[in-house]
Parts: structure tokens; sequence; C-alpha cells
DNA sequence: GCAGATAGTTTAGTTAGTCAACTATTTGAC
DNA sequence: GTCAAATAGTTGACTAACTAAACTATCTGC
């Protein structure tokens, strides 16, 4: 079969990714600054809120997952942590289990907070009240297959989740 | 005990938003991350390469749409659009017909690293190819439909409604 | 022609991110 | 048990990015 027009499929596969990764920024950091100041107005900077937003309301958290959701440096999570737990929304515990882990939880007044952002994201952000309850949960099992493949990533780059044996030479 | 997983819950309208803004702004800023390095090895750095994806290879673009589209004040474009100028990989030029506007406009340069870069986000991040070309266009059209309320919104809140008569549409 | 608005830049001050070093703790080979 | 290596978290120095105001140049409407 010849084809006639100069468009082949892998031209619109390219075309489509990048459209894909531009609205992806775009939507995502236009949200962000769009909630920003109703955050503001619970009391929590930018940073704060983003943290408490990746936190659970029930579990306790340990500081280096924080920060792999919030796709940073533990060293950037220690601030914003401490002007949480200054505000008395979280509480910094060290697991009995592991004493190197700090386990972050929300108080009764940071799950009071957490439940305010809540609402504010579910009602505010034209970028996602725009979209039908179905589309929501299409969006939602989408970008959870993407960001599955990102983890999943991550941790085949990190090799302690299998215990290596006495190596004295570690070439990287 | 600390836990690493969150406990899938009935997804009432506020608790699948929640979780949306989560994994939207997670998958973002970690295909951001994932790709600087390799825009990187074009020579680019994290905000050029985020100006030039923005950038139309075909057509001018004047620097407040690329800001609008960055999601940033137009004092932030300056800068890195000096670079990419002065790396020989855009042009700013003068608009004929309102010489406040400055046009930018690829070179042959910028066209070739531009189309490198396509290249790698259409190949590389595990966020994006782990979807199905199917897959791909649901999220993009979801997408599209989330930016064009964040362009409504910001367009309501500007009282200048009402462009120039001559002014044609560029609003993607 | 002139007041007011807009496009873009500059500047100063603030904030956020990077990276190496450091403490405390755990792990596992011997 | 001992000790080297790895990990969790923090600190500090440095760099990059964002914010808001002032500023130039240009355009629009009256």
């Amino acid at each position: 079969m010849v084809t006639r027009h100069r468009e082949p499929e892998a031209h619109s596969q390219v075309a489509r990714l990048n459209e894909l990764a531009q609205r992806l920024m775009s939507v995502s950091v236009w949200t962000g600054r769009y909630l920003d100041p109703h955050f503001a107005q619970l009391g929590l900077d930018p940073a704060g809120a983003r943290a408490l937003l990746h936190l659970d309301p029930d579990h306790a958290v340990p500081t280096r997952y924080l920060a792999e959701r919030l796709c940073c440096d533990p060293s950037n999570v220690t601030a914003p942590v401490d002007r949480l737990e200054s505000s008395g929304l979280i509480r910094r515990q060290t697991d009995p289990e592991d004493r190197r882990v700090k386990a972050l939880t929300m108080t009764a007044k940071g799950r009071r907070v957490r439940a305010a952002m809540a609402e504010i994201i579910a009602t505010q952000p034209p970028s996602l009240t725009t979209l039908t309850a179905e589309e929501q949960e299409t969006l939602l099992r989408l970008l959870n297959k993407a960001w599955a493949a990102c983890q999943a990533h991550d941790a085949s780059r990190r090799p302690s989740a299998t215990p290596s044996p006495r190596n004295r030479n570690r070439s990287d």
C-alpha cells in the first residue's frame, strides 16, 4: 500500500507525545499556582501545602517517601516539615523499629486543615472541575499507570531492594 | 508501624479529585526531572529546554504567549530566552505590526535541537511511553480540555477580554 | 496630542533547589 | 562480637528560580 500523504504514523506519535508533555506540565503548574492563594488562606505556604497534600491523614509516612512523592531531595522537605510541625499540623516520631526513620503523622489540627485543602481541591480548580466524574476517573487511572511506571523506574535505578553481598568494588 | 501504601478507599468525588491532583503534580514533576539530564546533553538548561519545548517551530510566538504556556511571569522568560538566543537557537524579532511585541522564532539550528527534544520526549520517559497510543490520545484529550478551562479562567480574570481587531487568534 | 494601557526588560529581594558533608543507626560478612 | 558499608535525615554553602516594582517603548482611544 502506498501512502500519498507524508504523515507517517511515527510522526504523529512524536507530535502527540510532545503535545502531551506540554499539556501535562502546563495544567499541573497552572493548577498548583491557582491553588496556592487558597492554601495561603489556611496559613500554608506553597511548599508546606504540597507536603501536607502528599501526607496521609491515617498513616505515618517516612520523610523519604514524602520526598519521593514530591519528586525532590529529602533535604528539601526538612524546612517545610519543620514549619508544619511548629504549626502543630504534623508530628515527627522516631520509628521504634528503625530509629533512623522519622515517621510523619498528622495531628487532629493537621487533619482538619488537610480536609479543608481537600474541599478546595475538589471544588475550586477549573482545570479539574471542568471534567465530568467519568473523565476524572479515566484521567486518574491513566495518571496512576504513568506514576507506577515512574516508581518502577526509580526502583530499578536503586539496587537497594536487593541486599548486595559485601562489595568492595563499587564502580559507580 | 510505618506503612508506605495508601488504602484504596471508596472514591468519593473529594477523594478522587485529591488523588488526581497529587498524581498530576507527581507525574508532571517526575517527567520534567527525568527529561532534564537528557536535554542537558543537547546543551540546554532546564528553563531553556522548557521554553524551547513550548515554542513553535513554524510560527513566531510573542513572549507573553510563551510566558502564558509556562504559567509564569513574562520577566521570568527573559533570561532563558536570552540564553537560547545567544546559543543561536531562536531569534527575537520585533513585530512590524506592533513594535512592542518581540516575536520569538526558531533558527534552523533551533529546529534541529527541538526535533532532538521531540524524539527524546517521544521515546524516553517511562511515564509517557508506558501508555498505549490509545491511552495517550485519551490523556491528551482530557488534558486539552483541562487546559482550555485554565485559559478560559485566565481570560475571564483579565478585563481586556477584547483584543485588538487585527489580532489573529493564537490561543492554541 | 495626550492619558492610559500593554509588551517587554531590568533590578532587588525572597524563595527554592543542588550537592557535599555530617550524625546516628542499621546491616551483614567475618 | 567487630567493623566496614549502607541508609535516614539534617545542615550549610552555593546556585537557580520566582516575585513585585519600576522603567522604556509603543499602541489605543478620545
